[in-house]
DNA sequence: ACAATATGCGGACCCCAGTCCGCTTGTCTA
DNA sequence: TAGACAAGCGGACTGGGGTCCGCATATTGT
């Protein structure tokens, strides 16, 4: 017989692992606040954090994991208010103001990242759809289209409309955020 | 006095610049067939064609430039069909059968060439709105949303869902094409 | 035919993401 | 405390997109 745990917690980090996580963390964040998404190589993150090149990639995967570990702490926020918090976000609310609660949320969450959410959905080919957050979105758009059509396509043509590469272009092209804002909700209206 | 044309046609492209636009064309069509978009890099597409890579970037601009080329004729079908075409999909059918006939012909067209379109839309970041094809279909169908509430921001909703690494991240997720057709053609119904 | 000039050409070069692999070090067990 | 071994480390290396610039040539006016 095998000797399987119901649930293998993953064997935890060792230290010196965790050190050079916080490591580049700080220093991603040190080369973002100063030189822009622009600042962001690898190389210039690894060579200021002082550590090897293949150690950003063997805790953060690639680049998209490692601008999406910038955003983490602000993600959290917005999903523990999404599971947790009072209405109209939280779970008491209606299905239709939490759609409307959480539009309004992410947008302003847009809007404070846009540069970073651009560089950790384009880094790689497909790398939005990959990043856990993704799937923590959709399943939870999915859950409150439950009287749709089809509840997950409806979450999906949201999260199409929250991509931050459109929303950059609709500002280049001169759009307001009320504008935008305006529009997706519309989608989730209803 | 100055000497201006009112409209000043492009300079016409000179005949070493017209024949390498097709050896390349040609060239790069050779090593899809063959090899699919992997093969495609700038190198092989300019070494295959027998000219330098400058060659390649002057004619197209970038990567995407030369895929969209690739694309070209068929997408100029549809283009026509949608001018002036036949009804549903041409001017003389009813908007919301407009809408619905050319979100069935766009899903054919990216049904029959998936890889080639996510390789145009991701070869930059925001490359697929700075595409001329992109204007086209945004116009086109800001026109048949003429009723809605921000027509224009329900033709950014509709070619969201149309995005090729959307769809390619749909069906490697296992949907089947009718579901994604569903799902779009309820998106324009109405 | 012949300059004069703009357009085009080639390919070396740069930058950056991501991989690979031989060496090091933390951790666990006895 | 020591030995074994997985996990981690660093940085040279690869591959691909895109730029640059000195040289070549098509085109146009005379």
């Amino acid at each position: 017989m095998e000797d399987l745990p119901l649930l293998d917690s993953p064997p935890r980090e060792r230290a010196d692992a965790a050190r050079n996580r916080a490591l580049v963390l700080q220093a991603a964040w040190r080369l973002y606040t100063s030189g822009g998404v622009e600042a962001l190589t690898t190389d210039a993150v690894a060579q200021e954090a002082g550590v090897g090149k293949g150690t950003v990639y063997r805790r953060f995967r690639d680049k998209s994991g490692l601008v999406a570990a910038l955003l983490d702490d602000r993600e959290k926020e917005l999903q523990l208010a999404m599971i947790s918090g009072p209405a109209p976000l939280g779970p008491d609310g209606a299905r239709t103001e939490r759609r409307l609660a959480f539009v309004r949320a992410y947008l302003d969450y847009v809007e404070a990242h846009l540069d970073l959410l651009v560089a950790s959905e384009t880094a790689a080919p497909g790398a939005r759809y990959r990043l856990g957050v993704y799937q923590f979105w959709k399943t939870h758009l999915t859950l409150l289209f439950a009287d749709a059509y089809d509840p997950e396509f409806r979450a999906y043509t949201v999260l199409a409309l929250l991509d931050a590469s459109l929303i950059r272009h609709l500002r280049a092209d001169g759009w307001s955020w009320e504008r935008i804002r305006a529009g997706v909700e519309q989608e989730v209206r209803w």
